[in-house]
RNA sequence: GGCCCAGUGGCUCAGUUGGUUAGAGCGCCGCCCUGUCACGGCGGAGGUCGAGAGUUCGAGUCUCUUCUGGGUCGCCA
């Protein structure tokens, strides 16, 4: 029988007590972890979130009812316990921050009893993702998440500490039932009952609320905004998530990238006591995709793509030659010291970089003896293989993969394979954290299925000045004053200089093939807002579930959100998505297309 | 929508070329134990091997379908 704790206040939690406290008497509430019944004396592990505190429970020091319920006692109970602390006499335990003190129970009471939990209540868990989510009230009380969403807490509260107390940003909340707009990601749409027919969509991303906050004065606006996007998820991808987002007026690229370092610096100082050396290098974007062929490079480690255009033009092997007269490249990459890689594997390495598109992958394996075992050496002369082994610094016991094809394939391939082998040789140390800024981002991109240009970042993002003209011209080459935030290859946030010029705007639009009926249509407030004077302002929004992702060691965002959602975007605990009553879809005058007869 | 991986007591797993009654550790239940902390000792319960169909004298094991979860490509201004 359960009783109340009437007449009791917990006094601390359990690992905030220390040697000073000996000789003190506290109230202690929490779940039981562990009892060890030893018949004339009872350990019970006692946990909350801060940690565990052992009590012994005595004859001599609690009465015999209290001794007799503490035999009862069970994993996850939930109990009172009075008592006095005591240094251990017994032999203490380095494993516990408590581990050289004990409670010596004088009064017990049992809050709640607990079925046994369906999987154990323990770090490290081994259990099954989807038995944990379905249990994640359980999952929960797992020290490494109640760890993780601390973090997380200590993470924004940090956050608003610093934007707010020390940088003269204002906290302002932006609409959650907003409109629905066809760029970028599917939206998750609410369907209005007062208006029958429409459609609220929850935002993407606050964008266009706090730019018209920059147009009404705000001048520095940060949130920590709930976001939601009806796409496909993946370990670091949720249906909706929570970004720190942020803008400020009268400002450029260098201003924005100076107040975020300082509290990239000040965050991780703070919750986990590593300096982060500012300036915080940067990198454009050409730069990292001819280096590392992605835009969100990993420099923990080297292994960088080399051009080896140059080094096999003219070349007997028809791949790379087809390749070249149609413009494109071939780059390679060298991992060093694997050139005694069973066939298999490099097999299965052409069947990864397939995965990401490129028709096949060339291979030099160098064994140590100087020879070379290779995928097309028969169709090179000798000459023609030492030079290409020449521009990859190829050395013996080296593995030199290749990939030909248009640079996005090319990139793509290598920058992925790059990846994986740093994977397969354990490169990737997760204490180390090195981050890069990203550049100078093209402005836009080709899209073949809607062939047109469509916004990289937004329709927003402002070019780089000395690029303006070529948006007339040759709008693939234009530059845009975008940034990303790069932690060990994770896009930890990202954001832009935006226009503030109509002209500009306009042109933008123009090129991305709006009428300016549509673009009034989609984005008339903002436009309007416009015409009565526009600072010139920027912003950047940090993915929050990430950072602390990374912060915490984690490998996906799922463990530092309390209530996460699985691949199909439902929810395996509160099982949503869910049917409703036809009287409520009747009032939002819906009808299911599975109901139409 | 495509590809890959996994599914065997409550949990984590083993299970040989298809062959008697499917095992282990932990957990759980009962009894014992006054210094345990991965407590210990003795005893016990608990499984239609994710589901369905097929091949076979015989299927946890082979085939097909399907469900569930994970990873990934597409997708994600």
């Amino acid at each position: 029988m359960a009783e109340t704790m009437q007449g009791l206040h917990r006094s601390a939690r359990c690992a905030e007590i220390g040697k000073e406290s000996i000789g003190r008497e506290v109230t202690l509430m929490g779940w039981v972890q562990k009892s060890r019944n030893k018949g004339g004396i009872i350990f019970v592990d006692l946990r909350d979130r801060s940690g565990i505190m052992q009590l012994i429970f005595e004859n001599g020091s609690i009465d015999e009812e209290g001794f007799e319920k503490a035999a009862k006692l069970r994993s996850e109970f939930v109990i009172a316990a009075v008592g006095t602390v005591e240094a251990r006499s017994g032999a203490v335990n380095p494993n516990l921050l408590t581990g050289e003190i004990e409670i010596r129970v004088r009064q017990l009471r049992i809050l709640s009893e607990s079925e046994t939990p369906p999987f154990p209540i323990e770090e490290n868990s081994k259990t099954k993702e989807e038995l944990r989510l379905k249990h994640r009230y359980l999952d929960l009380r797992r020290p490494d998440l109640q760890r993780n969403l601390m973090m997380r807490s200590l993470v924004t509260s940090l956050t608003r500490n610093f934007l707010t107390e020390e940088e003269g940003f204002l906290e302002i909340e932006t609409p959650m039932l907003t409109k629905s707009t066809p760029e970028g990601a599917r939206d998750y749409l609410v369907p209005s009952r007062v208006h029958p027919g429409t459609f609220y969509a929850l935002p993407q991303s606050p964008q266009i609320f706090k730019q018209l906050l920059m147009c009404s004065g705000y001048d520095r606006y940060f949130q920590i905004a709930r976001c939601f996007r009806d796409e496909d998820l993946r370990a670091d991808r949720q249906p909706e998530f929570t970004q720190i987002d942020m803008e400020m007026s009268f400002v450029d690229v260098d201003d924005v990238i100076d107040v975020n370092e300082r509290l990239l610096a000040e965050l991780f100082r703070e919750v986990r006591g590593i300096e982060v050396p500012l300036p915080i290098q940067r990198m454009t974007w050409k730069e990292a995709m001819d280096r590392f062929g992605s835009d969100k490079p990993d420099i923990r480690f080297g292994m960088e793509l080399q051009n080896v255009t140059d080094a096999v033009k003219g070349c007997g092997f028809a791949v790379f030659k087809n390749a070249i007269e149609q413009g494109s490249s071939v780059r390679g990459i060298n991992a060093k010291g694997l050139g005694a890689m069973p066939r298999k594997k490099i097999d299965k390495l052409v069947d990864f970089a397939k995965d990401f598109g490129a028709k096949g992958l060339a291979y030099a394996a160098m064994a140590e003896d100087g020879s070379v075992k290779s995928s097309f050496a028969k169709f090179m002369t000798q000459e023609e293989m030492d030079a290409l082994i020449g521009a990859m610094s190829g050395e013996p016991g080296d593995l030199l993969l290749f990939a030909a094809d248009c640079d996005k394939v090319v990139f793509d391939v290598l920058g992925n394979l790059r990846l994986e082998l740093a994977r397969q040789q354990e490169l990737l140390d997760k204490e180390e954290y090195r981050f890069v800024w990203i550049t100078e981002f093209p402005l836009l991109e080709w899209s073949e299925e809607e062939n047109r240009y469509t916004a990289m970042h937004h329709p927003f993002t402002m070019p780089m000045e000395e690029d303006l003209e070529l948006l007339d011209t040759d709008p693939g080459k234009v530059r845009a004053k975008a940034y990303d935030i790069v932690l060990n290859g994770v896009e930890l946030g990202g954001g832009s200089v935006r226009i503030h010029q109509n002209h500009v705007q306009e042109k933008m639009f123009e090129v991305l093939g709006f009428t300016k009926e549509e673009a009034y249509e989609q984005f008339g407030f903002l436009l309007h807002a416009f015409q009565y004077g526009v600072p010139p302002h920027a912003g950047l929004a940090y993915g929050l579930d990430r950072l602390v992702m990374l912060m915490a060691g984690e490998d996906s965002i799922r463990d530092v959100i309390a209530f996460p959602k699985i691949k199909d975007a439902s929810d395996l605990m509160a099982e949503a998505p869910n049917v409703v009553s036809s009287q409520q879809l009747e009032e939002l005058e819906i009808v299911l297309a599975s109901d139409k007869e």
